[in-house]
RNA sequence: GGGACUGUAGUUCAACCGGUUAGAGCACCGCCCUGUCACGGCGGAAGUUGCGGGUUCGAAUCCCGUCAGUCCCGCCA
């Protein structure tokens, strides 16, 4: 049916006599000559057709073409074109489908691209065909190629793990599938292989590699799909510092086969406690400065009743030094109403203090800052609450110098954090300090270690896992004696990490528990009860005892990555079929309706009225 | 669960403060054209302005509801 790809021919084809399949991308009508444009998944080529030959060849329309490849006119050479110095003329032309309908959109990259997505989700396939999507597609492939070949080379196994498991409690909610033979029973849909994997190490894998569907029924996000796919890896015998080396070289790999970038390693490495005291979050973009500085030891004593009052309540007060920021950012921006402002309050905090640091010229109302001369415009409240000791540390400890904004946020550190991380990458963008796409600097990748075990969760006024109840606690925290490990527990770190990549976590994994009796104790600190322990991982607990390895793995967010290597916004343009913000499959229209009948074989009925 | 934005011809967009026969490019249909490559020229068809209600002499435009899509907060161990 086919000789050749359409985008495969060159000087070399001329002469020989082609058959081609493909799409008609555009066609161009002289009346006594007609050109396609004939496109595959190869490329294009130009065919020439004498219109005795030709039919109704509507763009789409799929076709077979035989004919000679000519090299093209001198003069009608097309640079722009791989395949721009060949034609082929056909001697026959078979049209293989016709259009019958509207096309809903243009599909040739030379029409308008910007298409309604809702209508690119409905009709997806002829989304597939466009230049992006069908280029978005070959850069997964080759992610997980690259991914495949690298674990290969370190003697990993893939190994494929239940779709069909059971439910766990914590995390997200679970996709459930109700069981037809055991009545009244359900499965549900894995959020991560995470015991599975464990479990495989267990079994004495050492090596195991998954390119997992994950499945998680939480409200969606840009870069959050109902299912997603994770590479999910767990090794045994490891350190935690060869775990990190062994992924940054996966990563590396990766990025040498997906963009041909070589990525220098190792990465650097941040602990979590650094991370937020310098950023104010967990995932740092560490690719330009305005770090926080904490000023909650000078503010404490100060007369100024919002700072002082934040740190007796047991928060803090840290501020961001935006050098030039007098210029760049006017009091209407950073004031209650203006951009900055809202940015700091859209993440729950209360206000945005300010000073502006500027040059010092009358020593009576200046500081002394490193042996130069400041001022400052500020609000009386500060200008009157700081002693010129006081201001002039704060200042020193800033960094400031004249011109510079330093932007306050006051209060619980949570909140203090949350805003100050929100205003920070906020100014970035809009001073224009994120490096542009193609530099070097783009790609800054950071691991985050030495996550806390636990966090607070103040609805249920309980501890819960920072990342889940099977990370291993760093044993100088923890002590030898199993007696002190209840007590010492909730404060302990753990051996955790993230990878962080501009911002963006990209993944995340830690050493995990094998001593069943360290597991029952962290079970029981998350407060579950320990019958419920038994029930819920009575079989991982009983696996722990029957010779588990000290094992650990991560997990990366597979569709994630090929999104920011792709220069993409949503990870729905790295996914074939991916759902709406509903949840909705526009194309197979699912969720839909069943017959009741199925219902009754599954022992389920609906509770669901249209009135709800 | 909450907030914001969007919905006009097959499609991408326009239509200013409530008054037009709701326009334009591409696509589609017809005619012309042998070197174009986002070909060109002439002509044509194409609309329940997402849907339902309201205000008004008059609604694409204002108001309410609803559906769909997007972004965000909550949520996502």
């Amino acid at each position: 049916m086919r000789s050749h790809g359409c985008g495969d021919l060159r000087r070399d084809a001329v002469d020989q006599t082609v058959q081609l399949c493909g799409w008609v991308d555009r066609r161009r009508d002289h009346g006594g000559l007609i050109f396609l444009d004939l496109r595959d998944r190869s490329g294009t080529i130009q065919i020439t057709v004498d219109p005795e030959l030709a039919g109704n060849l509507r763009n789409e329309t799929v076709l077979q073409v035989v004919g000679r490849v000519q090299l093209r006119p001198e003069e009608s050479l097309n640079e722009r074109l791989a395949t721009g110095a060949v034609e082929v003329i056909a001697s026959q032309l078979t049209v293989l489908n016709a259009i019958k309908k509207t096309l809903p959109f243009a599909v040739s990259v030379h029409d308008d691209g910007n298409v309604r997505e809702e209508l690119r989700l409905r009709h997806r396939y002829l989304d597939l065909r466009r230049e992006r999507m069908a280029r978005n597609l070959r850069l997964r492939h080759s992610t997980i190629r690259a991914a495949r070949t690298f674990l290969e080379g370190e003697g990993f196994i893939e190994v494929e793990t239940p779709i069909l498991t059971r439910s766990t409690p914590e995390g997200a909610r679970d996709y459930l599938v109700p069981s037809r033979v055991c009545g009244g029973e359900w499965f549900a849909l894995p959020q991560s292989p995470q015991l599975f994997k464990q479990l495989l190490m267990v079994g004495g894998l050492e090596r195991y590699y998954q390119v997992a569907r994950c499945f998680r029924d939480e409200d969606l996000r840009a870069d959050r799909q109902p299912e997603f796919t994770q590479l999910d890896i767990e090794v045994s015998f490891l350190e935690q510092e060869e775990i990190l080396d062994l992924n940054e070289r996966l990563i590396a790999a990766i990025w040498k086969t997906a963009k041909g970038i070589e990525l220098p390693l190792p990465f650097p490495r941040l602990t979590w406690q650094e991370a937020m005291d310098r950023y104010g979050t967990d995932r740092p973009d560490t690719r330009y400065g305005l770090e926080l500085v904490d000023v909650s030891d000078i503010a404490t004593h100060s007369g100024f009743k919002v700072f002082s009052g934040a740190v007796a309540a047991g928060g803090a007060v840290k501020c961001i030094a935006i050098p030039g920021g007098n210029e760049a950012l006017s009091n209407v921006r950073i004031k209650p109403g203006g951009d900055v402002f809202s940015e700091a309050q859209a993440a729950g905090a209360a206000g945005l203090a300010f000073i502006r640091v500027i040059e010092g010229v009358d020593p009576e109302t200046s500081f002394d800052v490193g042996g130069n001369l400041v001022g400052i415009n500020t609000i009386g409240a500060i200008k009157d609450g700081f002693t010129k000791a006081q201001m002039a540390e704060l200042l020193e400890r800033s960094g400031a110098t004249p011109g510079t904004l330093l932007l306050f946020g006051a209060g619980d550190t949570a909140t203090v954090n949350k805003a100050l991380d929100r205003v920070r990458q906020y100014l970035a963008r809009e001073l224009g300090l994120v490096p542009a796409e193609a530099s070097n600097e783009a790609w800054n990748f950071l691991w985050v270690v030495d996550f806390p075990m636990f966090g607070f969760n103040s609805e249920e006024n309980r501890l819960e896992a920072l990342h889940h109840p099977f990370c291993a606690p760093n044993p100088a925290d923890l002590g030898s004696d199993p007696a002190s490990w209840a007590a010492a527990l909730p404060s302990a770190r753990a051996q955790a990490y993230d990878l962080v990549l501009n911002g963006l976590e990209l993944g995340g994994g830690s050493l995990r528990i094998h001593d069943s009796a360290l597991q029952r104790q962290v079970l029981q600190t998350i407060g579950l009860p320990q019958e419920e322990a038994e029930r819920q991982f009575g079989f991982l607990l009983e696996a722990l005892d029957l010779g588990a390895p000290p094992h650990g793995g991560i997990a990366f967010g597979l569709d994630r990555m090929v999104m920011l290597l792709a220069g993409e916004e949503s990870i729905r343009d790295t996914i074939a079929f991916p759902k709406t913000q509903q949840a909705r499959c526009l194309l197979t229209q699912a969720p839909a309706d069943v017959a009741a009948q199925q219902l009754r074989d599954l022992h389920v009925a609906s509770t669901w009225s249209d009135a709800d």
